[in-house]
DNA sequence: GAGACGATGACATTTCGATGACACCCGAGG
DNA sequence: CCTCGGGTGTCATCGAAATGTCATCGTCTC
């Protein structure tokens, strides 16, 4: 679990980084606004820990905005002030939590790890087509209900041919969608055709051969 | 919205209700265990509000028992002890947050509100996926029952993957959330692959790699 | 029936994951 | 300050799996 601090001051961006790594996070720092943002372009967070005041802004301010992107991190801030409003601002802004200074460490540790627990759960796009479905984040296939295991090739061509449902496909684009640098030179694909037929062997033959031209992923049955 | 109070302290008894009330919160009052589990059965309730000691028990330990059997509401609990591991138990017995005595009313104020915010969504502590058991707040294994101890690394390998069961996991993406830095240059994921595999040895293997994509969790038997 | 093109089985090559051994870092304790 | 040891990163090697290549066969079209 991995989690950006984004701190000024010189003293915490050494404590707090210490405190988190002692519970098995892995810690990336960020000094400021700008130097947050680029990290977290970068790199995937399961939670980050604000400083609520930093040189370039209010880092509430800017989470409200990420958040109206789309920005799902749980977000914990940091804050020196103490009134009632204050605090209840950091709520509103769609952080998760704050953390009131001075803190002791383990507070700091036992609400990061709570959030952390809290991640954002996301849905797998599935693809189907006929009697096929394909999940593209777990990587598997399923016809008629039963699973196909598929190799890398394979389940790229697949998942290509599915994205464009009864398009003819090329062998070049396949290729270059597929495969990397300079296309092989022999009917690779139509071997991994061949293969992923043969896989697929638990109904009709959804993949056409266009004579001269390439492939083509039809419906024979029509229903399902 | 409703929240319950359970509070033995006479002086907490008025200071805490007034403070939610001025929240605008509906607020019951129960002044042991056993009045609040008479209270929890009549109404329901948006949020509770804990005091950990209780003239009959530990609230932590009954709360515990509550969520085994479904009981979802948020609960704040008030405690009085600081050190890290009561903290820690706090939030593994499914409670959602916690206060330190002596605190501000504006902090309770804005935490119940929170709570109240979020509804009655858990994430257990505890991550179950075959027949192993992994207490995120412990940093505990069970596998079959029995202990087994992981290096910190090899955890968070493992919890990453028990959050994602059955899902492709790429190596760049456990370097994202279980390294810091930018990651290392080697095979380490798979070097702790292997050693987390060594150490699960109790059963099936339930990693399963990916050739040319990385690894996913996976049940073998099926069963458990 | 001939030519062209796709299908397919067998084989060669390449890539990738598993693993053992070792090096390094850091913290604990003398 | 030094040593020791556990934990973790790095490297080299091995073997298996995936994939590319080729030759042959089948089949469609003109």
């Amino acid at each position: 679990m991995r989690v950006l601090v984004v701190e000024d001051d010189k003293e915490l961006q050494v404590a707090v980084p210490a405190a988190l790594r002692s519970a098995n996070l892995a810690v990336d720092l960020a000094v400021d606004i700008a130097s947050a943002d680029e990290a977290l372009y970068v790199n995937s967070y399961d939670c980050v820990v604000f400083d609520r005041m930093l040189p370039d802004g209010d880092s509430l301010e800017h989470v409200r905005g990420l958040r109206q992107q789309g920005f799902a991190v749980p977000v914990l801030f940091l804050t020196a002030m103490a009134t009632l409003s204050d605090r209840l601002d950091g709520f509103e802004g769609g952080g998760d939590d704050y953390l009131v200074k001075p803190f002791a460490v383990e507070e700091l540790i036992v609400r990061v790890l709570s959030l952390v627990r809290r991640g954002p759960t996301i849905r797998p796009p599935i693809i189907r087509y006929a009697d096929v479905e394909l999940d593209t984040a777990r990587r598997t296939v399923h016809r008629a209900g039963v699973l196909v295991t598929l190799r890398g090739k394979e389940f790229s061509v697949l998942e290509y041919l599915m994205s464009r449902p009864e398009q003819l496909v090329t062998r070049s684009e396949l290729i270059e969608h597929c495969w990397d640098g300079d296309g092989p030179m022999s009917n690779v694909v139509d071997v991994t055709i061949t293969r992923l037929r043969s896989r697929l062997r638990g109904g009709p033959d959804l993949i056409q051969a266009v004579r001269g031209q390439g492939y083509r992923l039809i419906n024979p049955g029509g229903a399902a």
